[in-house]
DNA sequence: TCCCTTATTGATAGTTTTTTTCAATAAGGA
DNA sequence: TCCTTATTGAAAAAAACTATCAATAAGGGA
């Protein structure tokens, strides 16, 4: 996640401050954040970002491939920046943490088993484990 | 998707006309139905069904294991009815149509290689499939 | 079968999330 | 530095979801 401002200036969009505080706010994470999260971290660093913003920003990294969106458990999105190409996701349910994996071949063999067994034509899919990182179960085995 | 009467009945829940309601467009659908999907066909058969039941209804059958959530394009939530065990779905991107599936091995082991590579522990995932139907596939190739 | 207890419903109102609108601001090329 | 125009953010609206509570109906017991 290097050259995300010349891919933006690239794609014929200005590179602005609300739209570096959004994309510093999300390297320093680790986590997914949601627009709302977004919002108050900004407003504990004095950035004040507008609400309204922070929503779309997102929509356009998403769009330009820069961040992905995540399901949280509580039924909102968060976001994750990503390096360029398709991604999933492991995000740990104590901390919240979350970790990039690529596709691999079970998944692409899996996919293709469906294809067989359905008839269906697979496009997209989305792929994401939810479990407990490695710093957490330690936690969890001490307690 | 035969005893969820009975299954209801054990777990101690009554069998009521919005539940019974709310499963019959379910399963007379055959493609994930949001909250105010099913809420606005209730009122087409004018069974009138509370929106608030509606979401009532859908929570209850989630924990009860009688339907599953997927996530839609436009960012809500469908509704699945499914048998009993865990669940995913190919879901066509033209006509709304879904079709369950099984796990597999191929699930099995690309969780184990990514709890491998990571060192997370997986409790969960969530694997949706979007991609096109056999009957719109046709229907492309005429136009 | 009828009654009675209590789970369930649904109307109203409230909260949260997301989108729209539009005048003021600032990015970046000339 | 100036000028054009993309971008911002405040306010308001729309959509999604939750809480409250009196009225209703499910279904066990008489």
């Amino acid at each position: 996640m290097s050259g995300w401002k010349e891919l933006l200036t690239q794609a014929g969009y200005r590179v602005t401050e609300p739209r570096c505080a959004v994309m510093q706010l999300l390297l320093d994470s680790g986590m997914p954040l949601s627009p709302q999260a977004l919002f108050e971290s900004s407003r504990t660093q004095r950035q004040n970002l507008g609400l309204v913003t922070i929503y779309r920003t997102l929509e356009l990294f998403e769009v330009l491939g820069l961040v992905c969106r995540v399901h949280l458990k509580d039924g909102c999105h968060g976001y994750l920046p990503v390096s360029p190409g398709h991604h999933h996701f492991v995000i740990c349910e104590h901390c919240g943490g979350a970790v990039e994996f690529p596709g691999g071949d079970d998944l692409r063999m899996l996919i293709a088993d469906i294809e067989a067994q359905t008839g269906y034509r697979v496009a997209e899919h989305l792929l994401q484990l939810i479990g407990l990182c490695p710093v957490c179960q330690a936690q969890r085995e001490l307690a």
